[in-house]
DNA sequence: CTGTTAGCGCATTCAC
DNA sequence: GTGAATGCGCTAACAG
């Protein structure tokens, strides 16, 4: 077996100093070249450009990074990142980070805090230039000494007060949508599948419901909010609890579209008729929403930008880096609710 | 207006430096045990410890990634993460990732080469150990290149050539496995839509379909194979061609799961009842193929798996990175093929 | 078991 | 316009 007689290794890559000896520069002049800083002459720019690309010299961004004390990463930490949600918002980060020359880190906490710690101390340990941190598991205290031992962070879904950058989804005003429409629909009597107890969501949308409700100075029972989990067999589940136990509710707002899925299915074994008997509309658009039958009606709110409006507030934030956080100093909103809006289809028309 | 006087730069971080005179001994040591290399007294071990913990120190991956030339990051490049496919993928690979302490970049090319290519640049500039390539759109010249530069490189759902790791889903089995059920069922007129024209996945499906109808001696027709584009109205409007074309067939096999959706609804249309009528099988097992009436038959593959193992064969030779890739040299499968399983539903029984 | 020297590849002062 | 020295924070290779 032919079998070479040194480890063979990759040949050392490429310096900046192997570029201004081909050129007969000084490493400083390709440097500023490379990165457009300073004044060159045309004709040397020109030579070190060609030398470049000759060559297929590429800047390292480990030294450059620890030469200047920025890596042009980011951090992006999600619970879960084949979650639909997370991925879209994944996109929208991705996307900008991108376009203004920034590498994301991807991380999963898998929802559990002692994971989203850890990753959050690799981040640092990686001195990316910022984090954008998702649905935060994390509680208030861990919370405030994580976002302070990054020179930038944003929040996304998860507020911590008022001086955090925050991007969030105005859920109340979803859960006045969904309830606004199905009033202006001649319903009455409508239900609440509110979702897993401690969602911040639900109780967003819950609330949104309330005051639509208490606006139209109509009815409101109790036994009319139903909590469940946020998948389709626990909403269906749920549904059927309620439109058993309440035969005078005509509509359904579910915390989801899933649950509402749940809640279709229900309906059809109860021999009950969307939308002509039960109007149902859930929340968030996911892909399901436009393929069952009846297509659903839902509250949506672009994930995508989510992520966009998320690395731009960050960005902002890394590019005044080592100034002091001054209140007045032209800083920026710290929070931003994303307003959501009601998609019209056939369960609830 | 209150200005501080001086821009109040971050107070400078800790370093290894200061460990060290904290403790009263030599940077080294520090870095020994920060490393877990070398001896070292379990006395001075503790100090250290102790040092490191109190001054809140972290040691950083810049610096480090600059004297060893191994940065503990790798490259994740997929068309869309937004895409449920690859958003799982990423999951997989996130996870081996994360256990084997490495972190990942996250890089969108949006199905475009030139992106590609200069994504891959970039994570060549933050000097990656690997890059996991998804369904890269590269021509196969340009691939060659790409994976030429890295020190590691795994391809998913791409082929490169017996010597470059690959990972893929094995699409023949796929559609045999789909077939197969349906002419156990008894079926014997069965159409097959077939995806987009230069779909290799379609087109490996197809194979199967072909290989399975022939091994059983049954008829085939051109007529009875349909292409249509990957979405639910492209196969709904495939799906009314073929069946109103052919009304001899009893059985439907579609390009992914979507395009069985619009298939679905086609049937709906022509008053076909399914499975009784016409049985449907897709491919994928996307979310919805569950939450649809009927639930769909579906041939899926773990797509978690899928990344993986991805990160499973990078991670190997990312340790073995600086050897010869030698034919002999306990070098494992280069080429991975993940066999799909059927997921039987109501669709076709 | 521990310390010293040197350098990873680049950018930031300053000089010229 | 350009170059020379110096250091970013850490570890490899040797000493002791």
């Amino acid at each position: 077996m032919a079998r070479v007689s040194e480890p063979a290794r990759p040949p050392d890559r490429i310096t900046i100093a192997d570029v201004a000896r081909e050129v007969g520069v000084s490493m400083m002049t390709v440097s500023r070249v490379i990165n457009g800083r300073g004044d060159v002459s045309a004709a040397t720019r020109q030579r070190v450009l060609e030398a470049v690309e000759r060559l297929g010299y590429r800047p390292s961004s480990i030294a450059r990074g620890l030469a200047t004390r920025h890596t042009g990463t980011l951090g992006l930490v999600v619970p879960d990142i084949a979650n639909p949600f997370f991925a879209e918002v994944a996109r929208g980060v991705e996307e900008g980070a991108y376009s203004q020359g920034y590498n994301v880190f991807l991380c999963n906490t898998d929802e559990d805090p002692a994971r989203e710690l850890d990753v959050l101390g690799s981040l640092e340990e990686k001195r990316v230039d910022g984090v954008v941190l998702c649905s935060s598991r994390l509680s208030d205290e861990d919370l405030q000494m994580a976002v302070d031992a990054y020179p930038a962070v944003v929040l996304v879904n998860r507020r911590a007060g008022q001086h955090v950058a925050t991007v969030v989804v105005d859920d109340v005003l979803g859960g006045r949508l969904a309830t606004g429409h199905l009033i202006a629909r001649g319903h009455r009597a409508i239900g609440f599948l509110s979702g897993p107890q401690g969602s911040h969501s639900g109780q967003g949308r819950l609330e949104g419901y309330a005051i639509e409700m208490a606006s139209a100075r109509l009815r409101r029972e109790t036994r009319w909010i139903e909590p469940c989990g946020p998948t389709a067999e626990q909403g269906r589940l749920a549904a059927l609890r309620l439109l058993r136990g309440s035969g005078e509710l005509t509509a359904l707002i579910c915390y989801n579209d899933l649950v509402a899925v749940g809640a279709l299915h229900a309906c059809r074994e109860l021999g009950r008729n969307v939308p002509g008997s039960v109007a149902i509309v859930g929340f968030d658009d996911i892909p399901v929403a436009a393929l069952v039958t009846p297509a659903l009606t839902t509250c949506r709110v672009s994930r995508h930008e989510l992520g966009a409006r998320a690395v731009g507030l960050l960005l902002e934030r890394v590019r005044r880096e080592g100034y002091a956080a001054g209140e007045g100093e032209g800083a920026s909103t710290a929070v931003v609710a994303l307003e959501p809006e009601l998609v019209v289809r056939a369960s609830a028309p």
